[in-house]
DNA sequence: TGTACATCAGTGAACGCGCGTTCACTGATGTAC
DNA sequence: TGTACATCAGTGAACGCGCGTTCACTGATGTAC
C-alpha cells in the first residue's frame, strides 16, 4: 500500500533530519512512485508530515511502555512506583538522545492540530507518553511518596524537565557536551526531579 | 550602516517568523540595497544568522538583568535572594511567551558554532542569561536557602525545567492553551523549581 | 456470459516560486609620490 | 597641487535548485443489468 510506504519513508527521512526533512517529493522517490501519486492518499505536504509526527509520537509511546514494563516490582510498593516513574523519564530521554529526529517531529504538527489523536499516537497497551507519565505519578501518590496535595498538575512540570533537558542537549547549546557530560545532567536531572516530587 | 540593518532586519523577521524567517533576500530588501550587497558583510546566510541569534540572546539576557535588577531586597538576604531567583526565572519564560519568534532564534545557532561570545550575548551588565541564573542561584546558597552540596550543576536542571515550559507552551503542545492555563502552568513550575532547590 | 460504465490509483509533463549565490561591473573615497 | 592607483561598498543580471502542486491522461478493477 503506498499510503503505508509514504509514511515509512517520512519516518525515515524524520529519522535522519527531523519535520523539515519529511520531503512529499523525496517520500515518493523512496516509493518508487511519481511525486503527484501522493496526493491520492494526502492533501497535501502538511497531512503526509502530521501522519509522520503521530507514528514518531507513537514510537515513543511505545518505548515508554516497554521501559516502564520492564520494572517488575510489585505495582503500589515504593520501590515499583519509584522504579516505574524513574524508567518512564528515562526512556523519554534517551529517545530524544537516541531518536533525535523522530522525537523533534513528534512535536512538529503542523498547522492548528492540537494533540495528535489518542488512539493513534498511543503505544501497544493504548497508552500516550502524556498519559504514562500521569500513570507514574498517580503511582507515586499511592505509594505515598507524592503527597496528594501537591499531586494536581505536577505532571506539567515534570514533563517541562524532562523535556527541556531533552531540548537543550539535542538541539540546544549543550548538544556539542560529550555524551559522558550528558549522562551526569540526565542523572543529576533525575535527582531534581526526585526531590521535586518526594515527601520530605 | 548596511551591516547593522542587516542584522536589525533579520531581528524584524525573527521576531515574527523565528529562525527559518531570517531569509537574506528579504533582509537586504527591508534595507533597500541588491541582495548580494549582504555578502560584502557576512560570508553566507548562515553568517547572517547568528548575528541575529547572538542579537536575540543578548535581547533575552537584557530582559533578565531588568527584572533582577528591579529587586530592591537586600542582596544575601533570605527575600532578596528567592526574589532575585524568581524573577529571572519569570523573565526567561516571559520573554519565551511574550517574543516566541526571538527566543526561537536565540537558541538556533546555525553550524557547529558553540555558546555565542559571552560578550555580544551579554546584557548591559555584561551577563548573559546562563550565567544570571547561575549568579541567581550562587545568592541562593549564600542565603543559605539551597545547601551546598546541592548547589554543584543544579544551574542545568533548572535551566530545564524553565526551558522545556517554554518550548511545550510556545510551540509544543500546549501552545493552543488559554493565556490563563499557561500562567497557572508557570506559577505551578515556579513552585515545583522553589521546592527542589530549598532546603526542607 | 457478456457488455457498458463508473471508480480510482497511478503517470508524465509542466507550472511558478523564491531562494542562496556568483559574475563582471561601477563609482566614490582615500593615499602615495 | 596634481596625478595615478588601490580599496571597497554597492549594482544588475543571471544561474541552478528543488520544492509543492496542478493538469489532462491511462489502464486496471469492480459492478449493474
Amino acid at each position: 500500500m503506498v499510503r503505508r510506504g509514504l509514511i515509512d519513508a517520512g519516518v525515515d527521512l524524520a529519522r535522519h533530519g527531523g519535520p523539515s526533512a519529511v520531503v512529499l517529493r523525496e517520500a515518493t522517490r523512496a516509493v518508487g512512485v511519481a511525486p503527484n501519486a501522493a496526493y491520492r492518499h494526502f492533501a497535501d505536504r502538511d497531512a503526509l508530515l502530521a501522519a509522520v509526527c503521530t507514528e514518531a509520537m507513537r514510537q515513543l509511546a511505545e518505548r515508554m511502555e516497554a521501559a516502564s514494563g520492564a520494572v517488575t516490582h510489585r505495582h503500589g510498593t515504593k520501590s515499583g512506583a519509584i522504579g516505574r516513574f524513574r524508567a518512564v523519564n528515562a526512556a523519554y530521554l534517551s529517545f530524544a538522545l537516541e531518536e533525535t529526529g523522530l522525537f523533534d517531529t513528534a512535536f512538529a504538527v503542523p498547522g492548528d492540530i492540537d494533540y495528535a489523536d489518542d488512539a493513534a499516537a498511543a503505544g501497544p497497551a493504548g497508552r500516550t507518553p502524556f498519559q504514562l507519565l500521569n500513570d507514574a505519578l498517580d503511582e507515586l501518590e499511592t505509594a505515598s511518596i507524592l503527597p496528594g496535595v501537591r499531586r494536581p498538575g505536577i505532571e506539567y512540570s515534570v514533563w517541562a524537565s524532562l523535556h527541556g533537558m531533552a531540548v537543550l542537549l539535542t538541539r540546544g547549546p549543550l548538544r556539542t557536551l560529550a555524551s559522558a557530560s550528558k549522562n551526569d545532567l540526565t542523572r543529576s536531572l533525575d535527582h531534581f526531579i526526585l526531590r521535586a516530587v518526594s515527601r520530605d
